[in-house]
DNA sequence: ACCTGAACACCGTTCAAGT
DNA sequence: ACCTGAACACCGTTCAAGT
């Protein structure tokens, strides 16, 4: 008798099955508060069988966090790892990379960075960012060696671009950035001051 | 027959002692996520006496989060309104204030910007904000008027201060700018980075 | 090894009924 | 007017038992 192939009982992959319909109801439901046993339901499977794979919720999460923060490495490199161009313009296209990750992903940009979600989602947030902003920091200090830059420790800097964008990105998900209160371009205008206190005076 | 005095049924105003029970109870669980009936059983009253002052746990969270906008209003003009001084430190103030209050009070400031947590707690919140901000305005109008700020958009102008605001004391909150990671003083260093970006450059 | 079904101790919310 | 008690339809989590 031929061996049937492995697939376990439903789809060969539970684990990967779940996280990708708990991204997908992240999403729908605008957070994390989809529940577990919809996330089973949906893939098809009982409600206790996600326990095999994950401890808890919050294991999910914090499984949906790495992800995110993988994802969100990746298009920083994406954009920030320069062909040939100026400093200046890596610098705006990571800068514009990492908020246009957060607008197109709100319910994970948040889950990403919130302890509540189970603390799990979090506690290698810390690590995992600072990998993820590993273009940032090379861009500060080429920047520096350019002259472009002001001469600030670059740890300080990226610590302030980071923040700048974090909450620029959140405000906006949240709808607090409209045009008609804030100004034209929000999003720009925040850049372009972020960047006055970057960029070295002309001497 | 002296009629009784009006104290309902508890201690005569259910609907302050809910609000100031779920105020504990959002540092305690650092989070939303507590339980109504924790909080009804709290104030030592039935799971459904609530119901009667809030339609439901997202009314009394937004109720919350108004509280929280008032108090930081509150704090900020404290902070901001000079007595005499420049307005650069007058900014200064204002800015650390800000951040102070969401360190001390980290799960009502996540609230206040939640979406989350009911929709309803940020409905509002633009508006209050807006109103919340206003020392700022004033300040940076101020500020560029006497010449130590750069002249752009006042409205581009706060945007920028807010968003940076935001996102350190968000960071800040989670843990995430630990002075080993990103320098020693990370809020005051991301604070002269900002600072760089408004004040004007000596003619 | 991987999944199911029943069970436990909870929720948020509703509603008739009490004082 | 303000609150209670029982009830409904859910959760997250556990665990013996199935294949």
């Amino acid at each position: 008798m031929e061996q049937a192939p492995p697939r376990p009982y439903h789809h060969g992959d539970l684990r990967r099955a779940l996280i990708e319909t708990a991204l997908t109801l992240l999403a729908e439901e605008q957070g994390w508060q989809f529940t577990l046993r919809e996330v089973a339901r949906r893939v098809g499977v009982s409600h206790a069988a996600p326990y095999k794979h994950f401890p808890d919720k919050g294991a999910l999460l914090a499984a949906l966090a790495v992800q995110g923060f993988e994802q969100l490495g990746r298009e920083l490199r994406a954009a920030g790892e320069p062909p040939s161009r100026s400093v200046l313009a890596a610098f705006r296209a990571a800068a514009s990379a990492y908020m246009q990750f957060g607008l197109r992903n709100p319910a994970l940009y948040r889950l990403m960075f919130s302890a509540e979600a189970g603390d799990a989602a979090s506690v290698h947030a810390s690590e995992r960012v600072l990998q993820t902003l590993g273009v940032l920091v090379d861009l500060l200090a080429r920047g520096q060696q350019a002259g472009v830059f002001r001469r600030r420790p670059v740890q300080a800097q990226v610590a302030a671009c980071w923040a700048q964008m974090h909450g620029l990105t959140l405000l906006a998900i949240e709808g607090l950035l409209l045009p008609q209160k804030v100004g034209a371009k929000p999003l720009e205008a925040a850049l372009a001051t972020l960047l006055e206190g970057l960029q070295a005076p002309p001497p």
